[in-house]
DNA sequence: TTGGAATGGACAA
DNA sequence: TGTCCCTTCCAAT
């Protein structure tokens, strides 16, 4: 998935399309019918992430009525769409061309007529002008449909997608470790709260930072690569980790991830520690040969100018020479996921 | 045409 | 720990 950069990505993205419009709601496909019905022609009233979980809060109209005022909205007085995308869901937003709408972000696949170079525009030219502007039919199995003035969303496979209440809202959160992309850390703490759960578990630290409840967010590639820069080997038990090093593991997540918020894709080699002029000059192989498909990034295809075969130390470079060192990259599988590292630079 | 694989997690045992 | 679910894409038939 998606990990939690791109769902902090997704919610400032609605808020920036559809922030105070009133919204049609539907379920293209079907299985979300009663959800949508729920939420349609209400406004959207917030947009918010936490780790890998988004919430969007819609105002009822009736409630909207009551309270007659625009601000001074309690989570309660709101209904919240809680959407997960899980490993393979994602978002397409098309839009009628009056702003630069992030083509599509979820699942690292090519998306509905989507191309190697994305326009800046998506769509922008089916419309004559704003008024006609007709949302595109919706492709594959669309679960959830929202439709704004200006754009249209479209989610496909989420692992979660459902209308709730501001208490079950605040029982997600609740239950989430923090996520080091966001600013307001509860008040537990943040760094912290991430040390102490690790430093009382005999889990080894790679399957410590998959854990949402340690830190919310991280996923496979930010596993992988924090461990590896921060020099440590992802077997070692949590309990014998030092504090100091989880720290470092946490300030560097900070960065990385909020980094990865604001371009959309996912970046962690150091300029140093890549390879200058790859695939430059005919005849070079690039590190992405057949048999081993380049790993697609999140992105609006404008973020960043680093191949994704350069953006990454250890994850998916199983059998290939560290950047580092040069010892091959092992992989193996840990608790049902693939775990990446290098045996020299992480013990 | 088919069948793994994919940046995830809920649930049962 | 294992099984299942959600959907799409691309390499291998």
């Amino acid at each position: 998935m998606p990990e939690g950069h791109t769902v902090h990505r997704l919610a400032r993205t609605f808020a920036e399309l559809f922030a105070g419009q009133v919204l049609t709601v539907s379920s293209p496909q079907g299985r979300f019918s009663a959800g949508a019905a729920l939420l349609d022609g209400s406004r959207l009233v917030a947009a918010r992430a936490w780790g890998k979980q988004m919430f969007l809060g819609f105002a009822d109209p009736s409630v909207e009525r009551a309270a007659g005022t625009e601000g001074s909205r309690a989570d309660d007085d709101l209904r919240w769409l809680r959407v997960h995308l899980g490993l393979y869901g994602a978002w397409t937003f098309a839009g009628d061309g009056s702003s630069a709408v992030v083509h599509a972000i979820g699942a690292p696949r090519k998306r509905i007529g989507e191309r190697d170079s994305v326009p800046a525009r998506p769509l922008a030219a089916l419309a004559t002008s704003d008024d006609d502007w007709e949302p595109p039919a919706p492709r594959g199995a669309v679960r959830v449909r929202l439709v704004g003035e200006h754009a249209v969303a479209d989610l496909t496979g989420p692992t979660a997608c459902e209308v709730v209440s501001g208490d079950e809202v605040r029982a997600v959160e609740a239950r989430l470790g923090p996520d080091p992309i966001r600013e307001d850390p509860p008040p537990a703490g943040g760094p912290g709260r991430f040390v102490a759960a690790v430093r009382r578990s005999r889990t080894s630290v790679g399957q410590l930072l998959m854990n949402q409840d340690v830190v919310a967010g991280v996923g496979n590639i930010y596993r992988a690569e924090a461990l590896f820069r921060a020099g440590l080997d992802p077997l070692t038990p949590g309990r014998d980790v030092p504090a100091e090093t989880l720290r470092a593991v946490w300030d560097d997540l900070v960065v990385l991830m909020r980094d990865g918020a604001t371009t959309g894709a996912i970046v962690t080699t150091r300029p140093g520690d890549r390879e200058p002029d790859v695939g430059a000059h005919p005849g070079t192989p690039a590190r992405t040969g057949p048999g081993r498909p380049g790993v697609r990034q999140n992105t609006d295809g404008t973020a960043g100018s680093v191949p994704a075969d350069q953006a990454f130390y250890v994850y998916h470079r199983d059998g290939l020479p560290c950047r580092v060192c040069g010892t091959p990259v092992l992989m193996k599988d840990l608790a049902g996921r693939k775990l990446y590292w290098c045996p020299t630079c992480q013990r």
